[in-house]
DNA sequence: GTGAAAGCGCTAACAC
DNA sequence: GTGTTAGCGCTTTCAC
């Protein structure tokens, strides 16, 4: 055994190559990589003896070299907020199929909210070469992909826009969700509505907020100081603020939650209290059915669907200009958002 | 411009190398990889030539180049069964939170409960040399990792143990967290009880089906035909299931639901009724709490971080024998399972 | 402090 | 049908 045969089983522990296959075989190199990517031009018998020595050294095609002479990674990544959020769940698992359906596979990682983490994340997953990127953006300045953009990486925003950076994206209709679900309150005969959301710097937040705000200048309601409140979604922070909104001489009649993860806090609050809140949660939830919760719902898993698709037509040579698809939200009245002012 | 410069220009649509940062700034392109790594050896006046260069041209280091050669993809795979079920997204975060810590990116895969499609994910995960895999697994022969563990790939199993194979587990314990659940209903007055369960290759299916039997068996009651039902999670059969439990002359009083979806569909027909059931789930679920359900918990981000703790061990050395760990279950009262029978 | 040369394991191009 | 050669873009080794 020579010194490049060892050399060869030293590296990933001792995995064996094309080259010992070949050897193993009686075979030319080529040999065994025409069996291992089932190319034409090899007769039975060769097959027959290359499979062999395949099975008995245990060999697997290393994709880091075939990547590398290939140019492409048959991987895409997905950069999000928190897998564990529910909303995420059901988008990543749609974007996974769509990436399965065109042989790639999926790489995913959490910003937690954070603007730098996400650009950490990004950049990464392009170091890694991978032929597309979906992004669910925590920053608002993505100048740092321009050049990432530029050498021929597909990108999609998702959710959120993007940053002085001109690339497809796929959002929910925040604006007209919100707008429509306050309506409906208003519709019930509400008027001090409080309004709950996430941090002013997310995107989706600042647009629910205005669609609040202009179904209750359209119903002609003066929107009073406290009926806003937003900020981090910790179950703490949304507590309290639903609290303040709901003491006092005068308190609200109504909340509209800016999220799941909002409607699920608002959800306890109003639990707890004795007069009944009405309440329309954005996003829908799980077992909201059951317990009569009144949501605006973005259908996660068509997000990111359409998202994915997107991605793989760019990838496929589509090179129209970038568009900016906005997809609809439903208002399923369930009982909570029907709920006449106490 | 010679031909290989054009070459190099022409893969990954026309992203620079180090070669090409090299030759403009002048240096060697052992030098610009002292740069790029951070390494030491390097003037402040050659780095800083180096890194103009390199904002310059819009280079990005090709890590399936360093990949190759170092023999390290600082990447880990999760294999779950769909990552849009609500147990699953807190696991995949626990563990891509302890790959990051590490330095790795996860790449992520469902196999929708396929033994086909686990494999085929798994081997392709092996192929891109991930430095580790985590396996909750659908199928229950995995002898097809053999020669991958042989070969280096550390190698987790989560949830259900591995098949034929000697690798490290972490587990729930299903048994004693389903007795426990069962024992529950019986202390509250219940003999009748009825337990809905998934598939029965599925392994925590059955382990929690054992956990109802004995706690039956230890409280001399006779399990009664059309008592248990195992099969698919869909809520039509689940619901089929259901409701037969809760007919006819002599109902069951009381329902074991077996996992997640299961209690979903399970608290559906229930609140269908008139005639009160009591339920017990196995797993939390969002707003639980407010519905009153009564369930058997098991910390999703507790196996998850366990799980990727132990692969990152693995990989920093550790070559102790292969562990078994089963983490603790917790009965959380909420009212349903302590409803009296009917 | 810096750089030239070899080679990681594969595929593309071309010869036989 | 099959094999040989070059090279993907990096890191390693070693010489200067």
């Amino acid at each position: 055994m020579d010194r490049t045969a060892r050399h060869s089983e030293t590296r990933y522990g001792n995995r064996p190559t094309m080259k010992d296959v070949a050897a193993r075989a009686g075979v030319g190199l080529k040999t065994v990589s025409r069996v291992v990517n089932s190319e034409p031009g090899v007769t039975p018998d060769t097959e027959r003896r290359v499979q062999e020595a395949i099975a008995a050294l245990g060999f697997r095609r290393n994709d880091s070299a075939r990547v590398l002479r290939k140019g492409r990674t048959a991987s895409i990544g997905l950069v999000l907020e928190d897998l564990a959020d529910p909303f995420y769940g059901p988008l990543s698992r749609a974007v996974e199929e769509v990436a399965r359906a065109h042989g790639a596979l999926l790489i995913n990682g959490s910003s937690a909210e954070d603007p730098e983490r996400e650009q950490e994340l990004v950049l990464a997953l392009c170091a890694r070469r991978v032929d597309g990127l979906i992004v669910i953006p925590a920053g608002d300045d993505h100048r740092y992909l321009e050049p990432e953009i530029k050498a021929g990486i597909a990108t999609v925003f998702v959710d959120r826009p993007a940053g002085h950076v001109d690339v497809d994206m796929v959002l929910s209709d925040s604006f007209g969700g919100a707008r429509e679900g306050v309506a409906h309150l208003i519709a019930h005969g509400h008027r001090r509505i409080g309004f709950i959301g996430d941090q002013p710097r997310i995107h989706t937040a600042t647009e629910r907020l205005r669609g609040y705000h202009v179904a209750m200048r359209d119903a002609g309601i003066t929107v009073e100081d406290g009926w806003v409140s937003l900020g981090s979604t910790e179950p703490e922070r949304v507590r309290a603020a639903a609290e303040e909104m709901l003491s006092g001489p005068e308190p609200v009649t109504a909340l509209f939650a800016g999220n799941n993860r909002v409607t699920v806090t608002a959800v306890r609050v109003i639990a707890e209290r004795e007069r009944p809140v009405a309440l329309v949660g954005f996003d829908d939830i799980e077992l909201a059915d059951l317990l009569g919760i009144t949501v605006i719902s973005q259908d996660a898993a068509a997000v990111g669907r359409t998202a994915a698709e997107h991605l793989f037509r760019r990838l496929d040579g589509a090179d129209h200009a970038t568009a900016r698809v906005e997809l609809p939200t439903t208002l399923i009245p369930r009982g909570s958002g029907e709920l006449p002012p106490a």
